[in-house]
DNA sequence: AACAATACATAATAAACTTATGTATATTTG
DNA sequence: CAAATATACATAAGTTTATTATGTATTGTT
């Protein structure tokens, strides 16, 4: 069951960066497969989502890309910056401050580890 | 320090409903000032975002509402009806499961309880 | 051969916010 | 007591960021 399409707005930039954290150098479509692969199937980012947030994260400077020729078919790498990788570590710690406050605001438990 | 408001958007509904059920019966102005308190003044609500979502749940038929005057002044309270209460459950557990997905794809480690 | 998957991109539209504006009453402070 | 701040509602214009639809093309599968 996808999770519902509201609940990805603002955390799919955050996402995408991770990914290029993780992975070093990824072109579009691979992290689309990554993305839904570990989430279980629960996360689609759709391809008009993601070009734009890709392009987006290329004008702010905080990728640098690489295009390749696979065949004939081209492929485009990413690959995060110096400044990339600042802004992805104060994103990440960002987001789970705020899941901490939503987890007070909501009363999760937090779940057995 | 506010989080930034994309962090916001896909949870503002599930926040109001959530005051609601938690209070049984507030008026706007009040929700956006407990939440601030609760949020340690990280979450701050306008206007602009609060009442058209007010007017969203009334819509959907998840709130029943009542105005009494304060004086001369109006207040509009909201209260959840059966299907609020429903919903607000569903969307609880959805976002938990969702922030568990995160934390997994952003490799948020567990907070010590 | 037809279909599905891979791989990019953009445009039209929709949702959901921010910012600005409007109206009015009540309370606090210099 | 006048002015500023807080309380309390509402809506409109503009922005951001997604969805849905469309377009192009190559590669792999049935």
């Amino acid at each position: 069951m996808l999770y519902s399409s509201e609940l990805i707005k603002g955390t799919l930039k955050t996402i995408v960066l991770k990914q290029l954290e993780t992975n070093t150098r990824m072109y579009g479509y691979e992290i689309t497969q990554r993305v839904k692969e570990l989430s279980m199937q629960r996360i689609h980012i759709t391809e008009g989502a993601l070009y734009p947030t890709l392009h987006a994260l290329e004008a702010e400077g905080l990728v640098i890309t690489e295009t390749e020729y696979i065949g004939k078919r081209v492929r485009k790498y990413y690959m995060l910056n110096e400044k990339g990788k600042t802004v992805i570590d104060e994103k990440i710690s960002e987001l789970s401050d705020f899941m901490n406050t939503l987890k007070f605001l909501l009363d999760i438990n937090p779940q057995q580890i």
